[in-house]
RNA sequence: GGGUAGAUUCCGGAGCGGUCAAACGGGGCAGACUGUAAAUCUGCUGGCUAUGCCUUCGAAGGUUCGAAUCCUUCUCUGCCCA
């Protein structure tokens, strides 16, 4: 094992906030393995790069010997964190909770080391609280403090509503740091509140407190609102390497820049050219999840763009019942699990969007019949190939 | 419990009997420009077997030739008072 300073140093490296430094280096100085919390809420079924950041650096504890206890809120995802909402998040149904959590877990396991992840649901000690245990455990918590949150506040202000379960859900992500007592506490900058909670509850159990170790959130691809599947700005981390790259090779320049320190843990040379150390930055988080090869191949293929004979495109069989422009492009979009009515399509076609090997085509009702091989453009990112 | 305001298309928010698939802003999409980036400009943004038709303005009824707009009941929410 590497001497505490050494882990001091890796581990703190690309945190947004550390409470405290001091009693993290005293924590790794008793040379004991620390159990590190992660909590993640399955409530919605795919991991993105906004999660991998924090999953990097429980991975990093991982490699330093120290026990990774991931933590699947099965219970938490009833309640809905509340965490920068300005709405009541709606409830989801267990069936999808369920099915979330495995994929989660499995995903999660893409960056983290299967053997040596204790993973644990927190509705094992949660669903069998009686109701008088959880008025004592409210009874350890004031008001006021919850009321302390800013999404609260905000809401309060904006005579916008504010259940009484949300407020709940720091106690209870709190909780869950006393069950499976654990040494450090990880999440996004956003989950400095519900931390703080945990760490409170420990002291009160008479335990000693978690550190607790904020990373940066990172942005989505917007480059404005934190990467989010509600807010469809997210690149999955099971997505096909080459829509992942595409996506990587969409954001700004100025994005790029907090991509790579946040996601390769590397500053991009102030000199490099733009372009090509985008490419490089995708292609290196799309040799993350898919390998070098596949990552080889995205750039390849991304690089031949503008010759679309040499690209792998997805093939299309032309619809037997129609003819027209709208119903071969409607089913195109349908066969890339896309689908779009038939107003949207005829939309896209009016405006310009749609191409066969280069022309654009802007009559719903024509009827191009392409000959096998021609590639059919759909938007800016989607063509097909006719079969 | 009392009083009061409100529920509109993805979001915010106009509309207050016909000219409303519903102003405006945001978001999204497309086109131009580019480095398939950002910024900027332009257009589009309920559905359909599409110069017309169908469904939508919290829910259900009702008035009317005609309702998002009026009436009744219901559901939900904010605010004030207790």
């Amino acid at each position: 094992m590497k001497s505490a300073a050494e882990q001091f140093s890796i581990l703190t490296r690309g945190c947004a906030q550390i409470l405290s430094e001091k009693e993290l280096l005293k924590k790794l100085e008793k040379g004991a393995p620390l159990r590190v919390k992660l909590g993640v809420d399955p409530t919605s079924p795919d991991l993105h790069f906004g999660h991998s950041v924090v999953l990097e650096k429980l991975r990093q504890f991982q490699e330093l010997g120290h026990q990774a206890v991931l933590i699947i809120g099965d219970f938490t995802a009833q309640i809905g964190d509340p965490t920068g909402r300005s709405k009541t998040r709606p409830p989801l149904s267990r069936e999808d909770i369920l099915a979330n959590a495995e994929t989660y877990k499995e995903q999660a396991f893409s960056i983290l080391d299967r053997e040596k992840t204790e993973v644990v649901f927190n509705g094992e000690w949660f669903d069998k609280m009686s109701f008088s245990q959880v008025i004592q455990l409210n009874a350890r918590v004031t008001m006021q403090q919850m009321l302390q949150r800013e999404d609260f506040k905000n809401r309060i202000a904006n005579d916008q509503e504010v259940r009484l379960h949300e407020i709940q859900y720091p106690i209870v992500q709190g909780w869950d740091s006393v069950e499976v007592r654990s040494d450090v506490e990880l999440g996004g900058t956003d989950q400095l509140f519900n931390i703080l909670v945990g760490r409170d509850l420990q002291k009160s159990e008479g335990m000693e407190s978690q550190v607790v170790m904020c990373l940066p959130i990172l942005e989505g691809l917007d480059g404005v609102q934190k990467m989010s599947k509600s807010l469809n700005n997210y690149v999955g981390i099971t997505e096909p390497a080459g829509e992942m790259f595409g996506k990587v090779m969409s954001v700004s320049d100025e994005l790029m820049h907090r991509y790579s320190i946040l996601l390769l843990g590397e500053e991009i040379a102030a000199d490099a050219h733009p372009l090509e150390a985008k490419k490089n930055l995708a292609a290196a988080l799309t040799a993350r999840y898919h390998g070098a090869e596949a990552a080889d191949a995205a750039l390849a293929n991304w690089n031949n763009r503008g010759n679309l004979d040499e690209v792998e495109l997805p093939s299309f069989a032309l619809p037997a019942d129609r003819q027209d422009l709208l119903g071969i492009v409607q089913a195109a979009f349908a066969s890339i699990e896309e689908p779009k009515s038939g107003s949207d399509v005829r939309r896209l076609i009016q405006q310009g969007s749609i191409q066969i090997d280069g022309e654009k085509l802007t009559d719903p009702k024509a009827e191009p019949a392409p000959a096998a091989g021609a590639v059919l453009k759909l938007n800016k990112k989607r063509s097909v190939r006719i079969a």
